[in-house]
DNA sequence: CGCCGGTTTGAAGAATTTCAAAGGGAGTGG
DNA sequence: CCACTCCCTTTGAAATTCTTCAAACCGGCG
């Protein structure tokens, strides 16, 4: 296996463990699920509504994103996923896919066949508790979203979002000082927010200016987190991390 | 045992046997949860963000509600629960709430330590897949209503929850006609969906004089349930019901 | 060089909010 | 049973946020 896929199972170990800590045992059993790696382009999707899926996958490298179409064709993204993260976990259960999940940028992406999921977990019930848990932190994020659709400023939610994503690339250790890959257009930003790419242009001058952040090439670097972090009322408890940033 | 009370865990082994069809023996085991019976007066939380809950909550009677308020005191809704619904089963693999539970109305709500449902799931994988199945649906509600916020209109929104609200009152056998239980104000619906309670108002009229649906009293009967779907661009297969609405 | 996807800008328009106040209806206390 | 109160609904008008449309710009890449 490659040291990409390694690695990609040793963040996924590091996310599962923040409340169950996984016993050397349990991780193993994790990093030797047999998995099909697929290297995939730019806007790919990897499972789309309406999907029976027999397998799960998990993000080795890239970036992936969950996401619907409605009606007149606009998009709704409803989170990303990075390395170690297994965002299409749920059709272990939900038999019908109920949105699409895609990559935004080149990615290699592990499947994993359900039942070799389902043996594990039948074998290891800690596993299973941490794969649970993991959803439920999901969920967690959506509500986060949710609160800031409904209730925050197009400023607010923008720097709200710049901050889980540095937090959540953070905790896997994928941030570089205070740099993170960020390979999102700002069209991407306003579907995933609500808001229309002119405004979100408008609100990230603002940003920009204010010296709070500063996207270059496909990294963006928070210049202030205080006052970034109080510009998005960011409260990494949601997120549910052993060791929210400092 | 009160009558309310297994009827609501009548509902609850309804609602889990949608995909996993339980067995008797399974239901039972459900069933004979040691339970605590409160009852509550309207407007009363349930936990709270910040508690460390060791039980969780069966609806028994009467409507709660998940939700946070942000900073300057403005509150966001995330959910609705009736009978037979437990929404606060992530606080058995998430240790502290991040979100509110409470109540809209006068309700009971049964009461089951953690260690009891810890031994359910041990002895009863099958129970366990079906609770966290049921924790993906509130997931996949949680998506459908990100996506009216993010991108659908105010009439859209409002006519998308009364399709939910009545869909999810049916499964489970507590409509009457085309009538369900409505306790709620516009300004709930508001929270709920990211409007302004006078502007909830000026659309709630035009879907009452367009003969779409009627408020009486605490009830809320649908006129015309094929427009009303039509207007709220409503597809209940993210609620993964076996039998959906016909 | 020229294309292409993404960013930026301007100006007009729409949806929705805010503020302020009046109206209604159900329950409570006198 | 009336009067009062409280909560919720309704209405009007002005203000704001954000969207839409349209076009120019910019930087990387084949």
């Amino acid at each position: 296996m490659s040291m990409a896929v390694n690695a990609a199972f040793e963040r996924l170990d590091l996310k599962l463990s923040t409340i169950i800590r996984l016993t050397e045992a349990e991780k193993q059993a994790i990093t030797r699920l047999p998995v099909i790696i697929r290297d995939l382009r730019a806007d790919q999707d990897i499972v789309r509504e309406g999907d029976r899926p027999t397998q799960c996958c998990l993000i080795v490298e890239g970036l992936a994103y969950r996401y619907k179409i409605v009606g007149d064709g606009r998009r709704q993204i409803f989170s990303y996923h990075i390395s170690g993260d297994t965002p299409d976990l749920q059709s272990l259960h939900l038999e019908r896919m109920d949105h699409n999940v895609g990559t935004l940028t080149a990615s290699r992406v592990a499947f994993i066949p359900h039942q070799n999921v389902r043996a594990l977990t039948e074998t290891h019930p800690r596993v299973l508790a941490a794969f649970w848990r993991d959803g439920l932190i999901d969920a967690a994020i959506f509500r986060e979203w949710m609160v800031g659709m409904g209730r925050r400023t197009a400023l607010v939610r923008i720097a709200h979002l710049f901050c889980e994503l540095f937090t959540r690339y953070r905790a896997v250790g994928l941030t570089d000082g205070n740099s993170f890959p960020y390979p999102l257009t700002q069209t991407d930003i306003g579907d995933s927010l609500g808001l229309s790419t002119v405004h979100v242009n408008r609100v990230m001058r603002n940003l920009k200016t204010e010296k709070l952040v500063d996207v270059t090439g496909k990294t963006l670097t928070i210049l202030d987190w205080e006052r970034l972090k109080e510009v998005g009322e960011f409260d990494p408890e949601y997120l549910h991390l052993r060791n929210p940033p400092s």
